[in-house]
Parts: C-alpha cells; sequence; structure tokens
RNA sequence: GCGCCCUUAGCUCAAUGGUAGAGCGUUGCAUUCACAUUGCAAAGGCUGUUGGUUCGAUCCCAACAGGGCGCACCA
C-alpha cells in the first residue's frame, strides 16, 4: 500500500487495483464469509449487463449506485449479498452480432444455424469476461463466487419449469397469430419493441364495386377477405351480410361487407377493406367474424416483398407495389386520384432497433402469455398479482413517479408475445418451431433464478431481495415483467424497493452514443481521475429518476477531492503518530461543539442514506469533509498541534482524528478506494479494512 | 386521445407553508505552513405567467405558456 505519507498527490491507479484485490481476497464480499456481527440478509441482484460489448457510463451510474447500497447495509452489520450476471440478452446481442457479421460482409442468414450459435457464444463469454474486469475496476464489492449467466444449464432449467407451469395454469396459448414482424431483422417483436414513429403517406379512395374506401396500403388488397363497416351506418345497411361484385387490376371478384363495431363511421368512407393476414386490427376482426369470411390471405412474405398472390406485383417491395398498383388502378378507374390526400398523417410501427417498417404478419407456433386472464385454478391475473402486490406496499418504488407509469402500463397491458425466431436465445421447448424465447421472458425470472440456480439454501435465504436498482428505460421491459414473474413464479415479490436512475446524458441534454460523438468511456475517465472521481461524479446531484448529466470538470472536480481526501488524512495522520488511544482527552468548549455538530452530521446522513436520498448524502459528505473538516477544523487546530501544553496537543489530535475517521466511514461506500487506502494508513484503527468497519450512527 | 413529469443563480441540480442552497463557472486577493488537484473573499435569484387558498406560497390548488416523456391509435 503506498504510503501516504511520502507528500505526493493521490495516485488512483497506483492504489485502486491493489485494494480491489484486498477486499476480494478478505472474502467480504462473500456474504458466507462475513463476521459474526453480519446477521440479517440483505440482497441486491445486479441487472446483468448485456454481454455484447464494453461497459458503458450507464454500466458506472449502476454499479456506483448499487455498491453505495451494498457497501452502506454491509457497514450496518447486514448479510449482505450483491449477485452479479451477465445476460446473453437476446434479440439485442443478435443486432451487435448482425451488425459486426455486415462489417465483415457476413450475413447470419448464410450461416447454418449451430455453427452461427457456436460463435455468438464465443464472442458473447469473451465479452462477458471483459466486463467482469471492468466491474472490478469499477469497485463493485459484489460475491464473484455466485456469479451467473443467463444461458447457464440451471437457469434455463428453472425457466423451462415456469413454462410448464404457465402451460398447466392455462396462461400460455400457442397457434397461428399475428405478430409484429421485422423484416430485416427476420423476427417477431413484442409490443415493447416497436416504436410508432409519425409519417406522411397518401391516403387513397380505391372503389369496390358499389362502395368506396379509403386506404393507405392499396398494395395489400390482394389479401383483403371483407368489407368491414359499422353496424349503425346506414349508409351500408343494405350490403351488410351481401357479397358484393368488386372490380380488381387482375379482374372480377366477390368479396362480403361484414358489420363490425370496431370501425369509426367518421372516418374515410366508412367502410374499409379487411386484410387480417397483414393488419393486427383487421386480424381482430376476422378472429370475431370467423364464421362469415374466408381464411386470411398472405400477401407480403418475410422479406416484405408482395407474393405469387399480388400477381403481376409478385417479387416487388411493398412500396414499389403500391406505387405501381396505385398508376394502374387509376387508369383501370378504380381509383380516383382526385380525392387522394396526399399529407395525411398516421403512426407506423417500425423495429426500435433498426427503423424499419414492421410488417404484420401471421405465424405459426407463436406463443403468448395471457397477462390479463385469470389461470386456471387461481383467482388473480398475472397483471392483477402485480397490480396488488405495489397497490399493498409489497413493492415500492423510490420514486412516486414511477408507480403512477407502472399502473398506467398495467392498465393498458397486452399479452405477451414470447417466441423469436432468431438464433441466439434459449430454444423454446417445443418440437414445431426452432424459436427462442424473448429474452425478457427468462429476465423476468431473473430475481429468483439466480438465486435458485446458486448455492444451495440461497433461495431461502436470500429472497425475496430487498432493492431492485436499474434504470427507468426498462421499467416495463424488465421490472415491471420481474414483479409479475417473481409473484407468479415463488409467491412472493422478488424485490421490495425499486430505485431507479435516469440516462446519462452530456451538458447539452443529449443521449450519449457513438454516432453523436459524445460517449464518455467509464474506463478512460477511470485511468485519468480514478475510479472514486467517477462514482462521485455520477452521483451528486442525481436524484432517483432524473437523467444524470455527466462532463468531464464535474469528474475533475471529484478527482481533486479524492486528492483533498489524501492531503487532509496525511496532515492528520503526520501530526497524531504520538497519539494513544487510552489517553483521555480534555476537551474544550468548541472540540465539544465541533463534535456535537459532528454527531447531529453523522444523523443526517444516516437518515439520507436510510431513505435513498444518496445524491444528497454524497454532496454533504463532500461538502463537509472540504469545507467543514479540512478547511475550519484542521485550520482551527493548527495552532494547538504545536501548542506546548500537552493537553491542547492531545485534544487537538483526537479531536481530528475521531472526526477523520468517522467522515472516512461515511464516505467509504461512495468512494471506496481512496478511504479504504487511508483506513490502511491509520494505526491505530478499529478493524483491518474499513469495508466492514461499523457504520457510524 | 389518455396519462406522467419538468420550468429556481451563467450551467447542472437541491431545498422548504415563514421572501432560497450546493457544485461547476466567473471576478479579486493570497500562497516557503498537508494539499495549486490549494486557501480567503466577492458578484450573481421579484423560484415560467396569471389567478386562488392562507396571517404568510417558490412550496398547496386552478388555468395558461414553454419543454420532456410514457401509453394508445383506426383503414
Amino acid at each position: 500500500m503506498p504510503n501516504l505519507l511520502n507528500g505526493q498527490p493521490y495516485n488512483p491507479q497506483e492504489v485502486e487495483n491493489r485494494i480491489y484485490q484486498i477486499w476480494e481476497k478478505s472474502g467480504y464480499f462473500n456474504p458466507d464469509k462475513l463476521p459474526q456481527r453480519h446477521k440479517k440478509s440483505f440482497t441486491i441482484i445486479m441487472p446483468p449487463p448485456n454481454a455484447n460489448g464494453s461497459l458503458h457510463i450507464g454500466h458506472a451510474v449502476f454499479v456506483a449506485l448499487q455498491d453505495i447500497i451494498i457497501r452502506y447495509q454491509r457497514m450496518k452489520g447486514k448479510k449482505t449479498l450483491w449477485l452479479p450476471g451477465a445476460d446473453h440478452a437476446g434479440f439485442e446481442t443478435q443486432v451487435v452480432f448482425d451488425k459486426k457479421l455486415e462489417k465483415e460482409g457476413r450475413s447470419r442468414f448464410q450461416i447454418p444455424r449451430a455453427e452461427l450459435y457456436k460463435e455468438m457464444l464465443e464472442f458473447t463469454l469473451a465479452n462477458k469476461k471483459i466486463m467482469e474486469g471492468q466491474l472490478k475496476k469499477l469497485g463493485a464489492s459484489c460475491d464473484w463466487s455466485r456469479e451467473k449467466f443467463t444461458l447457464d444449464g440451471n437457469i434455463v432449467k428453472i425457466v423451462y419449469r415456469t413454462f410448464e407451469k404457465l402451460k398447466k395454469d392455462e396462461l400460455l396459448y400457442k397457434g397461428k397469430r399475428i405478430v409484429n414482424w421485422c423484416p430485416k431483422h427476420q423476427t417477431s417483436l413484442s409490443e415493447l419493441e416497436i416504436k410508432y414513429i409519425e409519417k406522411t403517406d397518401p391516403l387513397y379512395y380505391i372503389k369496390y364495386g358499389p362502395l368506396e374506401l379509403a386506404t393507405v396500403r392499396p398494395e395489400t388488397k390482394f389479401g383483403d377477405t371483407a368489407v368491414a363497416v359499422n353496424p349503425k351506418d346506414k349508409r351500408y345497411q343494405q350490403y351488410v351480410g351481401q357479397e358484393i361484385e368488386i372490380e380488381t387490376v387482375l379482374g372480377q371478384a366477390k368479396i362480403k361487407v361484414i358489420a363490425d363495431e370496431h370501425v369509426d363511421m367518421n372516418f374515410g368512407t366508412g367502410a374499409i377493406k379487411v386484410t387480417p393476414a397483414h393488419d393486427p386490427d383487421d386480424f381482430e376482426i376476422w378472429q370475431r367474424h370467423k364464421n362469415e369470411i374466408p381464411e386470411p390471405k398472405q400477401v407480403i412474405d418475410k422479406y416484405g416483398k408482395m407474393n405469387a398472390l399480388a400477381g403481376p406485383y409478385q417479387g416487388l417491395k411493398v412500396k414499389e407495389a403500391r406505387e405501381k398498383i396505385v398508376q394502374d388502378m387509376i387508369q383501370k378507374k378504380l381509383l380516383d386520384p382526385a380525392k387522394t390526400d396526399p399529407n395525411y398523417k398516421h403512426n407506423v410501427a417500425t423495429c426500435y432497433k433498426c427503423g424499419t417498417t414492421i410488417e404484420p404478419m401471421i405465424l405459426d407456433h407463436q406463443w403468448f402469455i395471457k397477462m390479463t386472464m385469470r389461470p386456471k385454478n387461481g383467482r388473480l391475473s398475472l397483471r392483477d398479482l402485480a397490480v396488488k402486490a405495489v397497490k399493498s406496499g409489497k413493492v415500492k418504488f423510490a420514486t412516486k413517479r414511477f408507480e403512477k407509469i407502472f399502473f398506467h402500463w398495467m392498465k393498458n397491458l397486452k399479452d405477451w408475445n414470447i417466441s423469436r425466431q432468431i438464433p441466439w436465445g434459449i430454444k423454446i421447448p417445443d418440437s414445431g418451431t426452432e424459436d427462442v424465447f424473448d429474452t425478457w421472458f427468462s429476465s423476468a425470472q431473473w430475481p429468483f433464478a439466480s438465486l435458485m440456480a446458486n448455492k444451495k439454501n440461497d433461495f431461502k435465504k436470500f429472497y425475496p431481495t430487498d432493492v431492485m436498482e436499474t434504470g427507468w428505460d426498462i421499467l416495463f421491459f424488465w421490472v415491471a415483467r420481474m414483479i409479475i414473474m417473481g409473484l407468479y413464479a415463488t409467491a412472493q415479490p422478488p424485490f421490495r424497493y425499486v430505485y431507479l436512475h435516469g440516462l446519462v446524458r452530456d451538458k447539452e441534454r443529449q443521449k450519449m452514443s457513438k454516432s453523436r460523438g459524445n460517449v464518455i468511456d467509464p474506463l478512460g475517465i477511470i485511468d485519468i481521475y480514478g475510479a472514486d472521481a467517477l462514482r462521485m461524479a455520477l452521483v451528486v446531484g442525481n436524484a432517483p429518476g432524473n437523467d444524470p448529466i455527466i462532463y468531464e470538470e464535474k469528474i475533475r472536480g471529484y478527482r481533486n477531492f479524492a486528492n483533498k481526501i489524501w492531503q487532509a488524512s496525511r496532515f492528520v495522520l503526520m501530526n497524531t503518530e504520538d497519539f494513544k488511544l487510552k489517553t483521555k482527552p480534555k476537551l474544550n468548549q468548541r472540540d465539544k461543539k465541533r463534535l456535537r455538530e459532528l454527531n447531529r452530521f453523522k444523523k443526517e446522513i444516516t437518515k439520507l442514506m436510510e431513505t435513498f436520498k444518496f445524491h444528497k448524502a454524497s454532496e454533504k459528505l463532500y461538502h463537509y469533509f472540504w469545507h467543514v473538516f479540512a478547511d475550519k477544523i484542521i485550520e482551527e487546530n493548527k495552532p494547538r498541534l504545536r501548542h506546548e501544553n500537552k493537553k491542547e496537543k492531545i485534544a487537538a489530535q483526537y479531536l481530528l482524528l475521531e472526526t477523520l475517521k468517522i467522515t472516512l466511514k461515511m464516505l467509504h461506500p461512495f468512494m471506496p478506494f481512496v478511504t479504504e487506502a487511508v483506513w490502511q494508513n491509520i494505526k491505530n484503527r478499529d478493524s483491518k479494512l474499513l469495508i466492514v468497519e461499523k457504520w457510524p450512527e
């Protein structure tokens, strides 16, 4: 350990790796190896980072916050478990890997499935290893002996068990269903994985025999199986239930007119074409009128091109087909160009990853989870289980705001398509298909799965966990579904407390992204300023739920603070070398006042820690250490240290050493490295390692 | 359409029913003393607008303006 007394500025590079090794060797990251006084368990399951790249600044935020909570609770005497993991991250990793292949001039569609899987596994495991080193660099005091990977055999087993349970409870159905299909990634996506973008397209009015109807997608007309009108619409009552003769670009045809409440009389002409194979609403209409109209007709293939049913348009992309068919229909007087509204604004579903327009499509063997229906022998639907748990306070949100958003989302919950057609993931146990699970289906089970698949009795000892800390951007993707699946599979909530942090932004409030060129690489920052400085910069002023703003000057400020701690500590230690603990100091009024002030401060910080206000606690600690302890208390006592009267000197030494030790302890969760490094230089320290010191109260 | 949030110092954010704080930045001064990765000091705010409740509002309520976000969405 570097000698603090050598007079050099604090050098994190020299200290951090060594300190981390000392902690790791001590075994204190492992709850089973903590000293006797640690009794009651306290658990955080780490959101497993996606093993498809390096850690970015967002990961650093969660490491900082979770490590603060864990270190604080450990010092308080809890048997703390912070369980690390890595996520194979299904679709997300597939997208990353597809890009990588593209760069290499390859494509996943030309690589045999098994071979591709093997290559992706190697890629993921390599990344996982890199990430572990990066988590250590950030100071994460997690229990590496319990690390789990989402593709571990015993995790998969638990995921299958839940799948079977859902089947037994009739909360799962499989079938030919319409799904959100991304033609680029060649997979279906859940409602959460699509993004609606407002687009302006022409709205055409086309002739269907005696009727006229409005559409933006005339190219799907080959897949029309009916025309629908509102049952209350007097204009069309004579046609309802009848087959009408229509002329199409391909010749004469017959089509049935049906009545459905869904149709808005006030939009367009009040009559719509029904294309169940390529429109989710039309699919629903077909479900309601199965006996009246024929089976859906697929006219667009998986690549977004017209198929054989489109006759002369076969092979054309949807957009090209549309332009062509519009021209042809104008010629045949089936479309009146004068009526076309060229500026019709509507929302188009796109893939949240690539922006490709979603092509709704009917696929077979699609598994869906019923979110709002009651299970076979149960009273509450999956949704109601979760809503009840949050309403009753069994699961609490650190920020009320997110509770409201959570309820609102739950209200609109739809069934969840958990089938994906990509190779990367956990295979669905279904002989009819090669599909894999939506990665969030297994992630939703992570808190209990990672404990059950771990050491004996871990589940019993550490579940339900205490805090789930993650970004608010995955509130629905992950947090809500963990609550749902946790309650369903274990009859207990997966965690008691939800703390959601925001998305890291730069000074202009821009999201950080490679394309914007504003990314701050946490590892690069650590190399320059140290992990403590980065952690503080990410925590101070970062209230839960707000987007933290980070810039280099801020980080530099906390690097300076780390040095301040180092230098002030040096001064105190230099001047207290001859101080004996046993000596009883004779304190004056000012000393007593300072100690009372420190006492109040301890209480204040503890209260902030208990209420998860780390953004405040860190700020106050910074202020106290620098502007009260260093600027005032040390300065006030400098003359006394040189005083001829021994008693004065001893009193000053006592006051300085006591204040230093207590502030170091309170700073430790936030800046673990520099505080531990100083602690190692204190001769008469209580415990050998600051990491297991008692939290001052 | 439904819903949520924000608006406070140049910037980033706090706080409280009794006319507001911190960091960064800015300006001036200091510096053989633990620390220039420093110290001392200063400037800087009718808390978005308009009403209401109150003895008193930045805080509670209503409306408005601007900004952000979530959900839904129909041809």
